[in-house]
DNA sequence: CGTGATCTTGAAGGGGGTCAACTGGAGTGG
DNA sequence: CCACTCCAGTTGACCCCCTTCAAGATCACG
């Protein structure tokens, strides 16, 4: 299980500019990414990209797929950070510590840029542009952190799923695909890792949210059915803290039934 | 309460070579820092540094104090991302973003190094070891959400805290001070937000490592009696996924009286 | 000493973890 | 083609742990 099959076989050559050109980065002197080798690199659906704890070699560029990003703790629990998509970069800690602090699995046949890091410094040096999608890049990881934070923080498994999925829809249509119609690319286990839940309990919130008729389940295709009542449903958090200002308190004695979520009544 | 105010009145001149001396960076060039004005600012407890949402001015970088940083849902629920610590840099998204991602708000009397925003990329490009250095904090504001997601992912309030406390002991080493003797700096409800759970649960949580002899607690003061056994207890994971490896299992038919923790049961 | 915030502790109720059984689909080999 | 296996997913049952609400205790500060 769980074959560890770094292919470093079929790279084939490429330059910096396909990077940034698949990034939309305008430059002012294209020649100068010219120069920079990279390699693109094909990989299928269970393939490692690079693996926690080994050297890094290479910056990566997302061109196509869905790799998972993971760390483990010592006792084996696997940890998903995050699932990526085109256009985003990976390695980025490798680059700065040497050592990679997560995983990246293909969770399909994926394609990606590999840009070898003794480059990266030079490069960035060189090209502003560069350098500023460096900068971007880590920002970017960031954010996508403190949004699974966000996510975590939820009380409710429905909550946690909700909020995903609403974030998962966003990026969706980021990229100009539906936002309604989600093609998971996941199993439940992985993104039980990912909410901070047990696998049975993210299915059964598939059912939960799918009874109060705020989606479509049938196994990793989704459509979501009502995408504004699926937004203020995932809005529900934790009772606000105790002496926050402006927190409309409303509450309404729900929990009773659950019949329709409690949406709208924490506004 | 929470009253927002932010003093930009007393600031010190200062300059970024201040700056890279205090995260020990090693100048080739000292004086090509010393051209770059930096401020010296000093807030008093409850003082809010920078809020979400503004327009960023400038980075950030912590002399002294403890900084609760934050971001809020529209709801009011405040979630606490990081409390930081002398070196920390803070506003790196606000710099990417010219706006401020989260809030930063002082938890006692505190005094930052502030650098106005236009100079960053200038310095930046003059600088090698201040760009690295910008590199290397947004690596490590990656990890610090990782740690804090690693944190939350545990099923248990207690190994939440536990995992809390030994990252805290952790950084207080790295600092110099005492691993065990804690004096922890934000409330209960900034802690209940850290680590996802309700206020009560956060004291009820101290309790029981206190009475399982890890550690004695008096309101904010921490003592940790048994590092390794902390240590041991805070590695306790949600059960292993299923088909993972090598993943000893044992599990004890624990659960049962709870009197001493699962510790070591988990391997 | 009084007042308000902070922290602890109690009680009640339910949500979700855990275990387990079952279904269905994919891959394999006969 | 079917039997078999393995894994993903769903669903049920049980019960512990955490949330919520509430009341006390303790602390900080004027």
């Amino acid at each position: 299980m769980t074959q560890i099959h770094v292919d470093n076989r079929n790279g084939y050559p490429s330059s910096a500019l396909d990077i940034l050109q698949l990034l939309q980065v305008p430059l002012a002197d294209p020649q100068a990414a010219r120069q920079t080798r990279a390699t693109l690199r094909r990989l299928r659906a269970g393939d490692t990209l690079f693996l926690e704890g080994t050297r890094a070699q290479a910056l990566y560029v997302v061109r196509g797929g869905c790799f998972k990003l993971s760390c483990s703790s010592e006792d084996g629990y696997e940890q998903v950070l995050a699932f990526t998509e085109r256009g985003d970069l990976l390695g980025l800690e490798g680059w700065c510590d040497g050592m990679h602090a997560n995983s990246a699995v293909a969770l399909e046949d994926c394609s990606v840029y590999g840009l070898a890091l003794p480059d990266v410094t030079p490069l960035a040096r060189r090209l502003p542009e560069f350098d500023q999608l460096l900068h971007r890049a880590a920002a970017a990881a960031v954010r996508s952190r403190t949004r699974l934070i966000d996510v975590m923080a939820a009380v409710s498994a429905e909550v946690r799923l909700a909020r995903f999925l609403v974030q998962w829809s966003q990026r969706m249509q980021a990229c100009g695909e539906s936002p309604t119609r989600l093609l998971l690319r996941m199993c439940r286990r992985d993104l039980a890792s990912h909410l901070g839940l047990a696998h049975a309990t993210v299915s059964r919130s598939f059912g939960a949210l799918a009874d109060w008729g705020l989606l479509q389940v049938a196994n990793r295709e989704v459509e979501i059915l009502d995408l504004d009542g699926l937004r203020a449903y995932a809005r529900s958090t934790r009772r606000p803290n105790d002496d926050s200002p402006g927190a409309a308190r409303a509450q309404s004695s729900a929990g009773g039934d659950r019949l329709r979520p409690a949406a709208g009544a924490w506004r």
